[in-house]
DNA sequence: CTGAAAGCGCTTACAG
DNA sequence: CTGAAAGCGCTTACAG
């Protein structure tokens, strides 16, 4: 640390490690930037002048040289933002953040939830304030992540993007399979009168998880019926309206496969108040394993979405992309969890 | 946009709309940072320079120039990370995010887990990356606020640290006398048995509504029962823990006092289980109106923090510190929610 | 009110 | 392998 008139501290520059070191600045910097092209002598130089004078890079600088930023934004848009008391999102959020630090790249959290947001954050994001855009978001009609990847934003979204094809990269889970494994765990304890709860039909998880149901139930040759399946909104109030109605076109049903465990603390919520003993009467199954699926006595059966690896792999294909890389499409399995509720 | 050799957008910059308006890039730049000393005639040719090049600030120039990073950190230390299961966390850091994005400013999430987090992130923060920094810590031990005050950052901390005194700002819920309303409540009720799961008693929300619990209970003339009073850790599972402790402690128990509406869910249910009827053997008081709070059944009765406020609060002494006054540690008022539990 | 110019701290061809 | 130098896009005294 210098100390300047003013009594300020004023961080150490290149400058002052180059003349410490007894060498040029563009030498600390090419230290700095991968070592190549530094002899043995002047990297030791360098770097016991690094530790002398405690300096450290300042990225404004930096980024302004090199056009890149070196951040990396975790953007949630409108819908999505809803699901803020969503305990996934924390998940995702939180192991994002910690691979990001891990390559020393800062998280922006941006939310936008008006239109007004999401014109004022499109434009923050293609103005190269940042690299690139790890994007929460997943109804049909958001156009952030046609917009961003129009812009040529490196991007990968969470869960796959309904209608944009295979243009976007995104991480996903099993969302098919993981619904067939479950509805096969229900068969097996014997259920014949399988209900289901699922996500919203526009928005990724919906229909996948939905097309699994009904895949088991045709591989067991049992008939689909509509009066068995109602649609929810990934969230707890939902799931009580959606076993109410179940309740009430389906009385006979014995299990139920509930597209989200947020939406199964609602559904056995309602069972158990009109007197359905879970699993005893009506087995239940839910989706993500969530904080919430112990919340609940019993304890609910569920299918584990991986949200690490879904985090891991989110930011390594984003870095790959900034790196210049193309990536595709990743889709991770789902692990089923068995604990009371059935 | 304007397009370089190599088909890339460049982004236009000052001098672009310095060229199109007919001034100089000292002027647009006086435009842009609160339009001093421009004339009409030259704001309206800059006004219409901006809006035809689509020009967009280059934050890491303006940063480099003026020793500013326009940014705030949102930091986590290793202990309360743990609470990124507790709902609050994300009320908080949605509030702080919209209310910096109102003054165009990114939030930086950052989480310190290990010592070597926190050394990293510490180095980073005081290198002049960011302006300030939110801090959600609490614990006695935590050493993180100390350093950053001590180190000059601006800071405000959610929660009244224990320990540092008046030395850092911070805001909080006025936990003693939330407390107070609601042992209150319970005695309203009826109810003279009435035992506490306090939170962590080195963090702020601990001591603090325990003692709010014994005010009461004086005030009240009933005798404090150690027996009635177990501390637990903010976490669901250690809610269930002290209710089977308090249980078997005080098997008369006819109300607790839960200081977290997670642990409050997990003191109920373990009551359920046990046959106690709630409210009808035992009333339950919660604290923090979380979305947890409705989430079981019966809804609790709790004490709202008023989270939006805090956040809020947060954000504009930060931005008052950045701007050089001095701030001190707000207190805002709780809210009795009456619902079914109590 | 305005322009010319220095300076913020880096990176990166370029010439050696 | 290394140094000198240009350049990244802003802001801000300074002189007018």
């Amino acid at each position: 640390m210098t100390t300047s008139a003013n009594g300020r501290r004023r961080p150490p520059t290149i400058h002052d490690v180059a003349r410490e070191a007894g060498v040029s600045r563009g030498t600390v910097s090419r230290f700095l930037n991968g070592g190549h092209y530094v002899s043995p002598a002047a990297r030791r130089a360098v770097e016991a002048a690094i530790r002398k004078t405690g300096y450290v890079v300042n990225r404004h600088a930096r980024s302004l040289s090199t056009g890149r930023s070196d951040s990396v934004a975790f953007l949630l848009t409108e819908p999505q933002e809803k699901f803020f008391e969503d305990p996934n999102f924390n998940v995702l959020l939180r192991g994002c953040t910690e691979r990001l630090a891990q390559h020393d790249i800062p998280l922006l959290l941006m939310l936008a939830e008006s239109d007004d947001d999401r014109r004022r954050l499109t434009r923050y994001i293609t103005s190269g304030h940042v690299d690139g855009v790890l994007l929460l978001s997943n109804h049909s009609g958001d156009p952030v992540a046609a917009e961003l990847h129009d812009a040529g934003i490196p991007l990968v979204v969470c869960g796959k993007p309904i209608g944009l094809g295979s243009k976007v990269s995104y991480v996903a889970a099993a969302d098919r399979e993981g619904a067939q494994e479950m509805v096969r765990h229900l068969l097996t304890g014997g259920r014949r009168r399988i209900g289901m709860v699922t996500g919203p039909l526009d928005m990724p998880g919906g229909p996948d998880r939905l097309a699994g149901y009904r895949d088991v139930l045709a591989e067991a040759g049992l008939p689909y019926d509509p009066a068995l399946v109602v649609e929810g909104d990934f969230r707890r109030s939902g799931g009580e309206r959606a076993a109410r109605r179940l309740l009430a076109q389906a009385p006979d049903m014995d299990a139920v496969f509930v597209a989200s465990d947020l939406m199964a603390l609602g559904v056995v919520n309602v069972l158990q108040q009109a007197g359905r003993s879970v699993p005893g009467d009506i087995t239940v199954g839910g989706f993500d394993d969530s904080p919430a699926a112990t919340a609940i006595a019993p304890a609910l059966t569920t299918m584990r979405q991986p949200f690490d690896r879904i985090s891991a792999e989110m930011v390594r294909m984003l870095l790959a992309q900034i790196a210049g890389e193309d990536t595709a499409g990743v889709i991770l399995p789902t692990e089923l969890v068995v604990r009371d509720s059935a």
